[in-house]
RNA sequence: GGUCCGGUAGCUCAGUUGAAUAGAGCAAUUGCCUUCUAAGCAAUAGGUCAUUGGUUUGAAUCCAAUCCGGAUCACCA
């Protein structure tokens, strides 16, 4: 149990002591003193004045003055001052906590829980390559995903792919029209991109056709309806849905060459499924479920046949669910995947990373379900994060204005290379040894970098800056973990702790950053954001580069401190290892 | 127009279940490599927490109004 959460108790046994009146722990404010004052704990005593009607300072002295005299290996001594009573947690206890803590690489995590968690990330459309706002969606599910299984819970990875539709369609019309046979092989290009190139040369032509009805009179709106490549892509998906075997092959075709591609993204980047959905079989089970919920009468029909829900009670409108023709809408296929996973899944929570923009659909997703009293309507929690934008506004893909994925690693991967032959610490490496090394740095800055900002907001790129090494960043961390690594191999950790050594400050710091580990990862898991760990990561580490500039392991003033510090260090070292694996993030033994 | 989200240092962001003098990183200026990895450490400078009013012993944080920015309210996905 956190430190914390000892001393709440502890304070209200006190209070019910002095005072003889019960108080509730939402009423106890405990928080870590702040570093110009003396103490680790500090409690405020403004709530307790009017009920006990005594002074702040009365009250601490005597509150603090009980708490030493009745937990003497808890509390070492205590100051009061204005309403704030500062309390000092003895050495001792800080010792014990290090002893026990310092070699365990699991500190933090817990046993299973017997829940079981979905988690649907990813989610990407087969007509054109991942960018960095995809890279923002698969870090944060991926690392979600992970918190929550070192958390107890047993987590399933899902994917559904936007393999169907009218963008789908586009990029095949424009292949049939521009590509003359070309394939990824024939032009080496990555399957995912080759495709994409067709999108835009999809909107290109597109953008062009437009332009020339307009020239020659028409309206814009008509002139986008018009275009003759647009009414071709219109008939493509019709011919699409009527099941074509000439549509259907191309369809196939691209798509398994985008599959490629992102295979290959998705194995560099980390990113793994346990079950891959796809829209294109999904779509069609959503209809039976609006069947159920018309019979129920959650559902209404329209004159010309379409079908609705009306949710204007709950504050929101009307919402279609199925076309008059009978073809299901986005929501549809939603509501029939809901059901189907959890059919096939039985899951007890169900998360949607998804961003921001789709945070009424999800909305209305979850409603919809709770109207028709499912099971598991309660336990679908949208992950809503906000856009990557550049300095110039959203990345759109129609435009090109997009930071490639693929791109961005490769530029970070030769930035990390630069940069470490530059410094020349790892001469000896063999040639896989260094592919692996940049792997780690570069990945680690662009993950640490999407990670580090709280998820629901929405982050700026500046490419021109790109992603430093210094300062707040995933590398630094790394790098912490690298200089502990180096300590380490010339010495470890193994002896027992004389309980009574007095600490330094430095020293102390770390075990008392150290010890709210559990804490983070709960904060982490219960506000689904991976952010709490990275920016304690940071500080973490921050606080050991202090500690390894001030002071000396391996010639430290006596052989108890030297045991001291290498247990420190390899706390440290787990500690940071640990927080960056619930990030996705590798830490090198050498940088 | 309705709903939702945001506005904190030049830039990117913490802090928002109320608590001590609002914090980091980058950029700027300045020191520190004969000493466990300088991808580091230390220091200086940088703020009307969008504005106004309210609640409170105490407000960046809660409430109200206003201004600015964004998302969404599709028989697109």
């Amino acid at each position: 149990m956190s430190i914390v959460n000892q001393i709440k108790p502890l304070v209200i046994k006190t209070l019910g002591e002095l005072y003889g009146q019960a108080f509730n722990e939402t009423g106890i404010t405990i928080s870590s003193t702040k570093p110009e004052f003396e103490g680790d704990y500090t409690l405020v005593l403004f709530s307790f004045v009017k009920q006990l009607k005594k002074s702040p300072e009365q009250l601490g002295n005597e509150i603090g003055e009980a708490l030493v005299k009745s937990n003497p290996d808890l509390f070492s001594g205590y100051n009061v001052i204005k309403g704030f009573l500062n309390l000092t947690v003895t050495d001792h206890f800080w010792t014990a906590v290090l002893q026990s803590n310092y070699a365990n690489t699991k500190f933090g995590f817990k046993p299973a829980n017997g829940q079981k968690v979905m988690v649907e990330y990813s989610s990407p459309n087969t007509n054109k390559p991942l960018h960095l706002g995809h890279l923002r969606n698969n870090f944060l599910g991926w690392s979600v995903a992970q918190m929550l299984k070192e958390s107890g819970y047993e987590v399933i990875k899902s994917c559904i792919v936007n393999d169907r539709g009218i963008h789908i369609c586009k990029s095949m019309i424009a292949w049939q029209l521009f590509a003359d046979g070309a394939t990824p092989q024939s032009t080496h290009t990555k399957g995912d991109h080759f495709v994409g190139e067709y999108y835009v040369k999809f909107n290109d032509e597109y953008k062009r056709q437009t332009e020339e009805l307009i020239a020659g009179g028409m309206k814009k709106e008509e002139a986008e309806k018009e275009a003759p490549i647009m009414k071709a892509t219109q008939q493509m998906l019709l011919d699409w849905e009527a099941g074509n075997p000439a549509v259907m092959e191309l369809w196939k075709k691209m798509n398994g060459w985008v599959y490629a591609g992102f295979d290959v993204t998705y194995k560099r980047i980390g990113s793994d499924f346990a079950k891959m959905y796809y829209e294109s079989e999904t779509y069609l089970p959503g209809k039976k479920f609006v069947e159920e919920g018309l019979k129920q009468g959650v559902f209404f029909k329209k004159e010309d046949g379409s079908i609705w829900i009306d949710l204007t009670a709950e504050g929101l409108d009307e919402k279609l669910v199925l076309r008059k023709d009978g073809t299901s809408v986005y929501i549809t296929q939603d509501l029939g995947l809901a059901q189907q996973k959890y059919e096939e899944f039985n899951y007890n929570q169900s998360i949607y990373v998804i961003a921001d923009e789709q945070n009424y659909h999800m909305k209305v997703l979850k409603l919809i379900l709770q109207k028709l009293g499912k099971p598991y309507a309660d336990g679908i929690y949208h992950l809503s994060y906000g856009m990557v934008e550049l300095p110039t506004g959203r990345m759109k893909s129609r435009e090109g204005t997009v930071v490639d994925a693929d791109d961005m690693i490769e530029e970070m991967v030769n930035v990390a290379r630069k940069k470490t032959e530059e410094l020349g610490k790892v001469k000896d490496f063999t040639e896989t040894e260094l592919m692996e090394l940049y792997d780690t740095i570069a990945l680690g800055a662009i993950k640490f970098f999407l990670l580090r900002v709280d998820p629901k907001k929405k982050m700026i790129f500046n490419p021109e800056e790109s992603i430093d090494f210094h300062g707040f960043t995933g590398p630094f961390v790394q790098y912490t973990h690298a200089r502990i690594k180096s300590i380490l191999r010339k010495q470890t950790a193994g002896k027992q702790l004389h309980p009574a050594s007095p600490l330094l400050k430095l020293e102390k710091d770390l075990i008392v950053s150290l010890e709210q580990y559990p804490v983070i990862i709960e904060q982490a898991v219960a506000e689904h954001n991976p952010s709490v760990l990275a920016i304690y990561a940071f500080s973490l580490a921050k606080s050991f580069n202090t500690f390894y500039t001030e002071l000396s392991v391996m010639n430290a003033e006596t052989e108890e401190k030297k045991e001291l510090r290498l247990q420190i260090a390899e706390m440290t070292a787990n500690v940071i290892a640990s927080s960056m694996s619930l990030l996705g993030i590798k830490v090198p033994e050498r940088m």
